[in-house]
DNA sequence: CGGACTTTGTTCCGACGTTCACAAGCGGTT
DNA sequence: AACCGCTTGTGAACGTCGGAACAAAGTCCG
């Protein structure tokens, strides 16, 4: 139940992780740029954060910089992506192939970031056989299969919104892992499982709340607090 | 530069935050459903999270529930959306109509949770004068006009990554202060600019590396550290 | 009318994350 | 070969966040 102390296996933080998919991004750009070494500096204005947290980030991972010179852009982007699990490219399917699900299946850049859709689903029979990034959409009851047959342990969600639930439950049972979900509805999953969740609703009210208050702050308009 | 310590006006945590949009999601379907009560531990379970937290962050707005019964839908409803600001809707920009921009401006739901497009904009001449979800698109030279005209403070940067940033320039100058960027790249902006990245790719790396953690203790396979 | 049960609101505490500041180490230079 | 400047890596303090237990309060029932 509790986690082991073990100090050979270094417990990275959940938030550090995601910087770290952050910083490969950010490494990918300067290795293209034919950039052979960046400071920890460099690299955080980039990123936008901290540069003692970056390095705090990066040491998780062991030393990987050379001091008073900075990090080698190539051989510390092979490490992120080995410490992130995207060294060679992992399988996911997409349930849900309205709009929002077709961008994402057309956008080119999840192959160049350790990531193929080696299955896209939908329930509308209109849908099944169009042919989406390369890969042709199947239907929905095929989820098992396509699952099973790739091995596939991530599955991105975009379905409307009262079907994400049984769709989740069947990932699941097929022996997904990981789900990340746009429909905006909270998942229902055993431990074991991860969902993140994605929902623009949530974000532009976030930033409406934040609005909000600089609002009362710069412009000055009466805003009444009950 | 410091925010004030003003004992009436009660510091929100941005987490909370996030949390209270989720709970007015939750609450909106209650009731529609006719619901007219709920338990904390109720919506708690709905929302996937802990019901003492959830009474805490419904306490940051003061009491707003009776003891003993539990929380009046209707008024809980109205109350968070007052405090998240979206009581009445607010005017949005949308730049970049791709197929990811052409999915959210048509996505519906926004309008019933307190946000409109007026603005869509897009650089490609094929696409301007499409309508979306019911608003016509123009050419994103008329930036600086749309956001002068509704007195837009908000808006959803869906471009190709290369022009994100320089999008994200033109929207703070003409006064947007804050900004969702679905452009895999972390825009820079000045102080007093809020800006929340959504990035499908750091969501998938983030559930690769927990995948990969439990397949080393499910599995078993040798994983060398370094 | 009083007591007991239910559910909220609050307080306390432990853990986590972030930041600052300093020591350690490497390259370049004289 | 030794020194100096630069950059990494780490240790410690601070603030924040999340969870659990407890007290307050209102309702329902006998």
């Amino acid at each position: 139940m509790s986690e082991s102390r073990d100090p050979r296996t270094r417990v990275i933080p959940e938030a550090t992780v995601a910087r770290l998919a952050v910083y490969l991004r950010v490494l990918t750009g300067l290795a293209d740029a034919g950039r052979a070494s960046v400071s920890s500096g460099e690299l955080a204005s980039a990123a936008g954060v901290n540069p003692a947290g970056l390095r705090k980030d990066l040491s998780y991972l062991g030393p990987c910089g050379v001091r008073g010179v900075g990090y080698a852009v190539p051989a510390l982007r092979e490490r992120l992506a080995r410490a992130l699990g995207v060294e060679q490219s992992r399988s996911c399917v997409l349930v849900g192939m309205g709009n929002l699900g077709s961008a994402l299946a057309g956008y080119a850049g999840f192959g160049t970031r350790g990531f193929s859709f080696v299955g896209l689903l939908d329930a509308d029979p209109a849908r099944v056989g169009d042919v989406v990034g390369g890969t042709v959409v199947r239907p929905v009851d095929d989820l098992e299969e396509v699952v099973a047959e790739h091995g596939v342990t991530i599955a991105v969600v975009t379905t409307p919104a009262p079907v994400a639930q049984s769709v989740c439950d069947r990932l699941v049972d097929a022996g997904v892992r990981s789900i990340v979900n746009f429909a905006p509805v909270t998942l229902q999953v055993p431990a074991g499982v991860d969902v993140r969740q994605v929902d623009l609703s949530v974000e532009l009210q976030v930033l409406a709340f934040l609005d909000q208050q600089k609002g009362v702050q710069v412009v000055g308009e009466q805003v009444v607090l009950p």
